[in-house]
DNA sequence: CATAAACCTACTAAACAAGTAGGAAAATCG
DNA sequence: CGATTTTCCTACTTGTTTAGTAGGTTTATG
């Protein structure tokens, strides 16, 4: 299940890809229009920052920009960043510490088969589909 | 992510599923096989007993029992009893509250269609599909 | 130098996950 | 009946995560 900071996230983005100006946009105008509690928001907006698909500015004129084109944006890009893992079970999961029991798993090939589809899925939705 | 709880619970199906008699199994003895704590299984298995997929008998010679053949199951049965949602968002669990924003939602497509997607995966897989 | 902004650290409250403990009720068998 | 086996039921614990708050520091502009 998606959390709170992987929708926000999400709303973050389309916030500043509907946005026509190319200049910064300050967290404060973000906030206001989404209905989001700045505060809340400046730490998911750190974790864009951090996994360098927004850049931010400080000082006065600062705040927040895309680095790329909402087409070179997919939903795994922004997702990955706030929420740890998409895969199904954390046996999947990035780095997870293998199964003991993966040669009599009967299950596994079941959610590897999820875990693909739903990246793919991901995958193959840009911020710009949801922009349109 | 599906759950500790939700793995566990599978784990039992595909154990029933196996046995060839068709008496009852007691937890202990599935316990044993699966490697998982007595008093932890008693938890998952009262869930799925409450939600008519296993009946439960006690008493000496009692146990667990598939209430159906393992056709009949699909992960999406198991998987709902202990779950509480498999939805990718929490607007769309069951019975949840609706969204204010649904109207100018720009996600809302995009999830319908993911969880359009997962569910038709996990009903389209039988345990049996599992014990093969 | 004032102001506006991101950045950073720390804290809180509530919920949930995973697991534990102890006993009550029911069925069987001698 | 009475011992045993088994499910059923209630309650507790412990740790982690979510969602959010508070307050201050750094950086850039005019």
């Amino acid at each position: 299940m998606i959390s709170t900071r992987g929708r926000y996230a999400l709303r973050v983005m389309i916030d500043l890809a509907q946005q026509k100006t190319d200049g910064f946009v300050p967290l404060k105008e973000i906030a206001a229009r989404q209905e989001i509690s700045e505060k809340y928001l400046e730490s998911i907006l750190k974790l864009l920052v951090k996994g360098k698909i927004l850049t931010g500015l400080r000082g006065k004129g600062g705040g927040y920009r895309l680095n790329r084109a909402p087409e070179e944006y997919t939903m795994t890009n922004i997702l990955e960043l706030t929420e740890e893992s998409l895969a199904p079970v954390s046996c999947l999961s990035k780095g997870a510490d293998p199964c003991a029991k993966t040669e009599v798993c009967k299950t596994i090939a079941m959610w590897k088969g999820l875990d693909t589809l739903v990246r793919d899925y991901l995958d193959n939705i840009t911020l710009a589909d949801l922009v349109k």
